[in-house]
RNA sequence: GUGAUUGUAGCUCAGUUGGUUAGAGCGCCAGGUUGUGGCCCUGGAGGCCGGGGGUUCGAGUCCCCUCAUUCACCCCA
């Protein structure tokens, strides 16, 4: 064990691993742009103010989580960022987009910090894909972020999946509610336990999502907001739902699906898998209206998001054995040097063929041509193209198919036309 | 922040009621004749048994502390 470890709640991302990151962020990449989504990539913090106006003061987040620190004595005081939607908010406000156009599509990869207890699915840093559709209040947009979302699971191959939505109303519905709540959990404030006395006062619907119980048991009673909403509420939900079953995308609705932040209104959503452990959701998202304002916009921007968690998509991809499928990024020809003398000489052949676009591999500790051989079976070349002293004197290489065992002589120019007429030979810069 | 769990070679783990030079599999390295892999065989390197203190003639094995890990609560991706 050395002497230094990574810091409680990181880890490295070995390159084995790195494989599956980018398979998996291609696809998000190539997805995102095939709805029309550009990507926006922000600062890793900000001022702490924008997650405290953003994400909301009672959250567990703001409250608990974050990282902050003061950058030098006489500095305002920053925040590592503990999600995306605040800051990309920001930025398109920040940057006037809403004057050069109404409607924007941005979608982000990026790492997230919250100090957190590590556990199962849970880390202090930890990446989020995600979308923000800004400027639409149709519900169309929700349904649109909703779909894109489901889409990538669907090219994954993620299997197992529940998508459960809930709708949170607008503002006057969510205060009425608010107060129905209130009036409705006071006589039992008694039953209720230390963190959902807390949450009557300062955000009664937190309640609902309660884990414990009791809770639970105590919420099943409780009015639902579903009758509280008006009816163009209603219609809005209504209108996503159709959207979604005009799509096939199957869910359920859950009328005590809240979540955790402040900004949410109307639909609001969550993707779980059984496959996570107590951590079991993936992704989730809704729709966030009066974030723009609470940001200081002079303007309404509706919006609608989801951000859904890698590492947990990963450990979903591992579980359900879809790494398969990546193809191996393994060298087209591992050169076999016979000894030491023939080394610089390799070098400029490894050279010769790397500018002609093959991946070649060679070894530089000069070991034997037997642990030359294991190494290129190791690494799953396709060719061995051997070097000894009779090729170096006649120009005339042996070529061995690993595969096959088949083994050829050729020249040099010939191994090269032999391997583009294979296909072998990728794109490349000269 | 709270609770529980585990901590022996790079990895996965054995290590009996405390008793001599701490083991296996995999991996790594090198060989198995003269320039060639996968299988097989042989050999080798690599462990202050997480750290500190204590009990004991003697501790990987018992006790305490500490650090780290993992899982769960809270909450979230």
């Amino acid at each position: 064990m050395s002497q230094y470890q990574s810091v409680k709640g990181t880890r490295d991302i070995l390159p084995e691993e790195v494989v599956q990151w980018k398979y998996v962020e291609d696809i998000v990449n190539t997805l995102a742009g095939l709805y029309g989504f550009r990507e926006i990539r922000i600062p890793v913090f900000e001022y702490t103010e924008l997650f405290q106006r953003g994400i909301g003061s009672t959250t567990d987040i703001v409250g608990k989580e974050m990282y902050s620190f003061q950058p030098d004595p006489n500095g305002r005081s920053v925040t590592l960022r503990p999600e995306m939607t605040a800051g990309v908010m920001r930025a398109a406000l920040q940057k006037n987009l809403f004057s050069l156009a109404p409607v924007h599509k941005l979608f982000y990869i990026g790492e997230l910090f919250r100090k957190e207890r590590p556990q199962a699915g849970r880390q202090r840093q930890f990446s989020q894909f995600g979308a923000e559709l800004l400027g639409v209040s149709s519900p169309a947009a929700v349904a649109e972020v909703i779909t894109l979302m489901m889409h990538v699971f669907d090219s994954l191959g993620l299997g197992g999946l529940k998508l459960r939505l809930n709708t949170l109303g607008d503002t006057d519905d969510r205060l009425r509610y608010r107060e129905a709540l209130q009036a409705w959990f006071s006589p039992f404030h008694n039953l209720l336990d230390e963190a959902s006395k807390e949450r009557l006062e300062k955000n009664p619907l937190r309640i609902l999502d309660s884990k414990n119980p009791a809770m639970q048991e105590l919420v099943a009673g409780a009015p639902r907001l579903y009758d509280y909403l008006k009816a163009s509420s209603l219609d809005d939900f209504r209108k996503v739902l159709f959207y979604l079953d005009e799509r096939s995308i199957k869910y359920e609705i859950d009328h005590r699906l809240v979540r955790g932040l402040d900004y949410y209104c109307h639909t609001a959503f969550e993707v779980t898998s059984s496959e996570l452990g107590a951590q079991d959701a993936i992704g989730g998202g809704g729709r966030y209206d009066a974030l723009a304002r609470e940001l200081g916009s002079s303007v309404d921007v509706p919006a609608s998001g989801f951000a859904v968690g890698i590492e947990r998509l990963l450990i979903i991809m591992e579980k359900q054995g879809l790494f398969a499928t990546i193809p191996q990024d393994s060298p087209t020809v591992y050169l076999v040097v016979q000894d030491q003398a023939l080394a610089d000489h390799g070098l400029s052949i490894a050279w010769q063929l790397r500018r002609a676009g093959i991946k070649t591999e060679i070894d530089l500790a000069s070991r034997s041509m037997k642990a030359q051989m294991r190494e290129a079976n190791k690494v799953k070349a396709s060719y061995a193209l051997f070097l000894g002293h009779l090729e170096y004197e006649t120009g005339q290489y042996s070529l061995k198919n690993l595969v096959t065992s088949e083994q050829t002589t050729l020249s040099l120019e010939a191994v090269l036309h032999f391997l583009h007429e294979q296909g072998q030979s990728k794109p490349h810069f000269s």
